[in-house]
DNA sequence: TATGAATGAGCATTCATTCAT
DNA sequence: CATGAATGAATGCTCATTCAT
């Protein structure tokens, strides 16, 4: 089965897609080479240009591609069968996973750093609202303590996981996967203080 | 009294450091430009090249000048007169007032990007190293649960002080400063589901 | 009516014309874009190559096209009715009904740049050709003075005429139509200071 | 005696208007290529970039530094000795003086094609406007007829010159130095069937 | 030590042209 | 014949770094 004119043109951008976020996740945007995407791509420099406007283009549509992944990854856990407990420990599970698959692109993702860039900026933020969302409930039933304030709660959290998650990249050895995954709840849920619930 | 030459080349150099702390927080380091650095500083460009090897060597002494202001500030928190909840507060009085007074600097500091930035990762480390002690001096007093791994406890505070306030700094509305301080003593400490212990 | 294969590629090969024409006019042979003369084509870039070698040879169409309106125009104001004078008046009428038609064409068409630009000079040349006879005629007959060199005279025309009309183009208030071709006729046959010889 | 730093730039900008002067006339704006120009200036490509904010910047310059040589060159030959009619002819001797050394310059400079050149104008516009006065004044003392518009009159001097002169530096051997100021001069004033005056 | 004009390698982007469909 | 995605050489411009003054 031949591929027709319009299917290699979306391959050829799902290659630019995929070699911009290898190349934007190992060197920033900034230090991106257009010549290396092409070359990762297995594209002419100019093709990238009938793809996108220019190298702030690409980079957007990496970006939104990885939030699409992401998002989709933690609406997924959100489906697993359980109590709250396991829904948490599915997500964690979850971002471990895109983390160890992805590594660079995972920072590139969820990294704040120097300079306006509105897109960063907008993955970071649309996971926060997804887990402002589940705290707000959690204070209704009454599982996420009346004193917590869920914007601010919810940003920790984003933090949290993406700098333990960052230091873990560099230094896989210190943990096992479990118990990464394991502190990850922990700390998120009780603090290193906070005293953990009675079961039931 | 005249300033001597040795002084005046001292002056320059701190010129040159809080001019590139400007430049590098406000445009990241590839974004910025050596030029735009000398202009803030207000020296001419080759003036950079005869106190710093390069524009590498420049942002190595930013960061190592910033480092040295946060981990001095975090060690006088230490020395606040009351129990831990009151030291933890001053800690976190200092690290707001900090990210309030240099903005993007902070920023900078603390971010954890695409990229290898080593001095960018020696701040980070640094800092955790510091709490990392704490807590492991809190599991020994108790008052750190003892199923806390320091090491990834610490980066997940990191990053949750870093990920609020940068937050925090673009939506300086959300939140006072002192709901802000609270939010990050209580996360860190507490969680979200955490129970808060009893005084005595 | 169905129409034929070969009516339909001269209609394509007439739209490239046209369309040259326009962009080519509007920016220039370098300025003009291949893509901006096929979309007002409505046609496919490729579709240009099968028409015309290269850019080159498209313009040496349009150009030819354009030099063979203005000539026939030219010489249909020699078939005019009338004496000298009124033929005179027809031909202007004619250029300065072309310039307003076709504006930025007529600029292409006329003028004579930097670079090298052998059909723009082939163009002016062939005007002017057709001026030098009939000023050589006219000084067999009398009504051309003896010291005007046939040559220079009718470059000299050309050039009045063509910068006269370019500056009217964009600055068609400062004169009617009427007043135009008046002047046209006038400075070309008696010059400023020239006096108007008696009529009989 | 050594050159201070500040007349050795003076130079160098010197040194790229010149080059540019000549690339521009030979090749026209979008062809001129900024490496043949620092090549012919002598100086490295970004040397171009501390003297001019980009190639069209350069452009001006040279329009404007062209416009001034021919300015004054007009200026000079109203200061010449004698009549109208010697003054006449020395601004023709000094134009044809000009278009002989200057060449390709003279015609980038006189020259109006496609495209918007909005210096291009501005440098025609300049040499209009001082003819324009002199027809006004001719018109009060008696030496223009009545019957011209000056505005229109000058237009057509100029293209007048610049055509004969263009087709002339084309085809130099055609005719002398003489008889080619002498024809700009006799079709000017008189056009080619105009009656010249009696004497006194 | 300070200066800032000059350098030139490096880079993003353009665009005429080709060719498989 | 028509198409338009792909090509890649060509080009304008940037900017960290140097060095004569």
């Amino acid at each position: 089965m031949a591929k027709s004119r319009s299917e290699k043109k979306d391959e050829t951008r799902s290659k630019l897609i995929t070699a911009g976020a290898g190349v934007f996740a190992r060197r920033g945007v900034e230090g991106a080479r257009i010549g290396d995407i092409a070359k990762e791509a297995g594209v002419a420099m100019g093709t990238l240009y009938t793809h996108f406007a220019d190298k702030e283009a690409l980079f957007d549509e990496v970006m939104r591609a990885g939030k699409t992944i992401v998002l989709d990854g933690l609406a997924q856990s959100q489906q697993a069968d359980g109590d709250r407990a396991i829904k948490d420990r599915a997500a964690m599970e979850g971002v471990v996973a895109f983390a160890q698959i992805y590594g660079p692109l995972f920072r590139l993702l969820l990294s704040r750093g120097a300079g306006d860039q509105p897109m960063q900026r907008e993955v970071v933020d649309a996971i926060a609202a997804l887990r402002i969302t589940e705290l707000e409930q959690g204070k209704k039933d009454g599982w996420v303590r009346a004193d917590i304030n869920p914007d601010a709660a919810a940003r920790c959290e984003v933090g949290a996981v993406f700098h333990l998650l960052d230091w873990w990249l560099d230094n896989p050895g210190k943990m096992t996967d479990e118990e990464l995954i394991d502190q990850l709840c922990r700390v998120r849920r009780f603090g290193v203080e906070g005293l953990i619930p009675e079961q039931g």
